[in-house]
DNA sequence: TAATCAAGTGCAATGGTGTTGCATTTTATC
DNA sequence: GATAAAATGCAACACCATTGCACTTGATTA
């Protein structure tokens, strides 16, 4: 298990410390992405700016992507399997039901976006964030 | 030019008070979606707060909108033409230019979002925001 | 016109999140 | 084992959103 975890770090070129690991093994465990807050609830007593620079790290070094979006703070998830290799991934759509108050990635609709504003009016994109708010499959039948 | 100021925010059943009528001028103003603290430096000495829960009169009035987008903090704008009247219209996606931090408001594509999401996936989808970060066309020239 | 009430405003203060500086601890290298 | 580099933990700060409360303004009614 923690073995598979210090892998992960290594296949990164993160040097797999005891704090990585634990807010690395997480981001796995959580089905959602996850707010710097909400780790350092699960990790207390851990230090909430250790953790800060952990995941900026994560960011940093692409193992993880951030999603920022005001009111619920940042959040941070791992990138998922389409997008681990070279390309840092984090352009799909972000559903936040307001019911359960999760987060989770939806399909990606950035490269229609991108192409119209890139070849039709001549934007330089760097970064396309789509945030979705509303009730997610999961909790409409639960209402 | 007060007349229409006037005029407008009684249209949408706002009371036109100095403040609004300033706050409402300055939106309407600016080219772009302005933060709170902009508007705040703008008509400096006004109290911040009072500006703040105008935005909040006037979003929940229906006569603009906010983008909420962490490093930016959140954003104020007019309803465009197209989106004045019964429906608040927020969702097109806005580009920030990373050169002149303008924030400007592109083509909508949430329609495409919302189609799929809601057909295919079973989402209830109540609010879409798209932010995307890059240079805009105008820098694009001035580098 | 004066009294009364609701709405709007301004000041003070709080809470949350992101962020930095610095001293200490841990880890890697020689 | 000594030294350097990286990671960590604590304290503190900055910024923004937000609330509470007292005061002012403006509208309504007696």
């Amino acid at each position: 298990m923690n073995y598979q975890i210090i892998e992960i770090l290594e296949k990164y070129q993160i040097k797999p410390t005891p704090m990585r690991m634990l807010v690395l093994e997480q981001l796995r465990i959580a089905r959602k992405l996850l707010s710097l807050s909400e780790i350092e609830a699960i990790l207390y007593p851990a230090d909430r700016v250790t953790i800060y620079r952990t995941l900026q790290t994560f960011v940093r070094k692409r193992i993880a992507h951030m999603v920022d979006t005001l009111h619920t703070g940042a959040v941070y998830g791992l990138c998922t399997d389409s997008c681990i290799g070279a390309e840092h991934c984090d352009e799909h759509p972000h559903f936040i039901c307001e019911y359960c108050k999760t987060i989770t990635c939806t399909n990606d609709f950035s490269y229609i976006i991108r192409k119209n504003l890139t070849t039709a009016q001549n934007y330089e994109i760097h970064k396309i964030e789509v945030t979705i708010k509303g009730i997610c499959p999961n909790c409409t039948s639960k209402r």
